[in-house]
DNA sequence: AATGAATGAGCCTTCATTCAT
DNA sequence: GATGAATGAAGGCTCATTCAT
């Protein structure tokens, strides 16, 4: 990404990046392909072997500009509650981006989450791992009692609340109609899943109620999936 | 119709199940179904007419059940937290299974998530409404002074925080091994789930580190995604 | 072969027979197949599976008829000399086929010869075989004293004498013109060969030259390629 | 020219004539054959201009050597039977060539033989005619009365049973068992098509039989295909 | 003289579908 | 109601070839 070269390669990449996340890696055709690159059928055998290869090539690449975005702007002077909210938003930045031109980068990377391919191994080491491991330095900053376990899923209740908004949207805004949906912007979705979180973590005030006092404790689970108290 | 009949038509119902879940609309080929049925290869054509239509069948299909269940053990009586972990319990349910004789029908579902076809509309108007209006209400008994835009997006971050372990389950499982995988079972993550959500909406303790009074708040989305405080 | 099925399976091996025979097995192509049996392009994937399928499939209906109608017209009361005579005229019959219904039928066992594939196995097990021994039973009752080395070399001597007129035919044709080769027919290569192998073993005049007495012997190879003359 | 330069030119021939030998003209390919020159894909196009112009210089390039060698150890003092039998066995030497370096080269003059292409005009002219001429001359000498028909059917004969072995040899080996083809060996092949021409022309002892006298006349085609005589 | 990139035709195959039975 | 045969479109891929350098 740093020089964007216009050489067929790049273009064969981008257009493949574009088709497979919209279409996924069955549905996309080379065909469709190599028209929007503007190439020849022979260019994609030529350059990368393999459809499947082009596909492994793509994912690869939706991570390279994933990754070394996020930590310039992170200041180790921060809280952690300040650090979260900026991880936070940035994550939402890529997840509620939509007819970007990178759009296509997240939706291939979703994709690979449900139907890991060969490429997986690399995404998880190379792009998510770091990310995770980011994420679950600032909450041990924040809770730093909490065992890893908990670290754990508190870090995928942060990620699941994200990523809902990527995975979903199309349900999600049929649910709740265009309007309510188009209201749950970048900054209000930053400040309701960062207070949610930080809420929940003990550091920061409930969200949406009035703070009641009523702090009524739970039953816990007794393994009969009744959850039956008393 | 309610029972499991047999049928050719049945069968083909089941095995085109199976099928999309695992391979999607496109990876999935009618012969493999029919194969799977032991059934004919015009017996689609004439059950149901189409591929496509035979897969909007097995979308609508894959609820039938989802939606039946749940309501029979909700108790009016309980507090909206219990409510709220019998919610979250019963979802991990579902979300959680496998190798379940019913586990092609979650993941039919988020397929159609990502990618909704015709079938999304009935599965959203049946299936998918009637649960999210379940969790509003229960949520709106928490916290009777959030307004709607709150409410909902309480409900997508609980959600999110269910479904993430069926989105990116092999994801996950690669990044933190499986061994701290498996330890994130059923009951753990309802305890997990209910009160992070519990504590967020300040109707229950902080989950994971002491309960300390450094609640310090954090700055308001200035818009400029730097969060730039003071 | 008994009845002659005009279905398109049928017409298929005819065509794949023609083709092959033609043009070899990569050389020919399934649309020059299909067009010439009036078929469908995907009836060859349907009825066989393959193009290496049809392939065997044809080589293996190409021997179909040649085993079955040389044995009719043998007479166990005939000469040794007069059986070799009959054998020979039934293979040169076949071998000068030419714009014959059957043509490709030796074409193809001819190309199996050169390239065996995995079609070979059968030929020889099941066509050529047969065919083999009974020339060695034939050469056995002539010769009786002849070891086993012997009679395969000469089983092989007449065998190649009749192959050659079909593998060498173009060339052979171009070598001594049009007129000439016209004139070797079926009647004077079946005396030709026949007179010069009979009398090669002892059982016959010799062909071609006066019978001259000038029986001089010739010396024995002395395993240096020079055949020292002195 | 004559000596071997390793150039690319020349290294991309010896390549073609392995792969054609081997695979034929459609079912060799030319990033086979560079491959195995370590040549440029754009060499075969620059150097020979087309893949067919180079399978004929292959082609061509295959009699290079045979053409001039026979020659100069045929020696005019020698007895017809002599030459005869060195004629025989300089051919069988090449035919029975395996593993070869210059395997290829009887390879693809037999191709040339049945599926004759643009190449054989030359192949004939260069090399195959003198050959052949050399052959009729010998049997000429041997049987001064036979008519000019009886030599070229002879000739045919004669080199019929040669090509016999590098024709079928796969199926001939599979035929009789690998042990009783390798007792076929250059020396008594020599011997035995030596033999075997010789007695069928009258000039020497038959071969294989005791020298009976039952010289039983055989019957003369009566064009009835059934020999029935009488 | 030699190269790597790019081209378009054509290959085999598989697909969903429909037709008679 | 159910079946096996047949269809044509389109898929991925490989091929020989040519173009600039």
């Amino acid at each position: 990404m740093s020089q964007a070269q216009d050489t067929t390669k790049a273009r064969l990449l981008e257009a493949a990046g574009e088709e497979f996340a919209e279409k996924g890696f069955e549905g996309a055709t080379i065909r469709a392909i190599i028209e929007r690159a503007k190439a020849n059928i022979a260019a994609v055998n030529y350059h990368f072997g393999d459809k499947e290869k082009l596909y492994v090539q793509a994912v690869i690449e939706s991570h390279r500009c994933g990754v070394d975005m996020e930590p310039v702007c992170m200041n180790p002077a921060d809280s952690a509650a300040e650090q979260l909210r900026l991880y936070v938003r940035h994550f939402l930045e890529r997840v509620l981006a939509i007819d970007n031109r990178d759009s296509w980068h997240h939706k291939l990377m979703i994709r690979e989450m449900l139907q890991p391919s060969h490429a997986s191994e690399t995404l998880v080491r190379e792009v998510i791992r770091p990310k995770f491991e980011r994420l679950m330095a600032i909450l041990q900053r924040a809770c730093p009692e909490a065992d890893e376990k908990r670290l754990i899923a508190s870090s995928f209740s942060i990620i699941g609340q994200c990523l809902h908004y990527k995975m979903a949207r199309p349900i999600a805004e049929r649910l709740v109609g265009p309007d309510a949906f188009a209201g749950l912007d970048l900054d209000y979705l930053t400040d309701h899943i960062t207070g949610f979180s930080l809420a929940a973590l003990g550091i920061g005030p409930p969200i949406g109620c009035g703070d009641r006092d009523s702090r009524t404790p739970v039953s816990t689970s007794a393994g009969n999936g009744q959850g039956d108290p008393r």
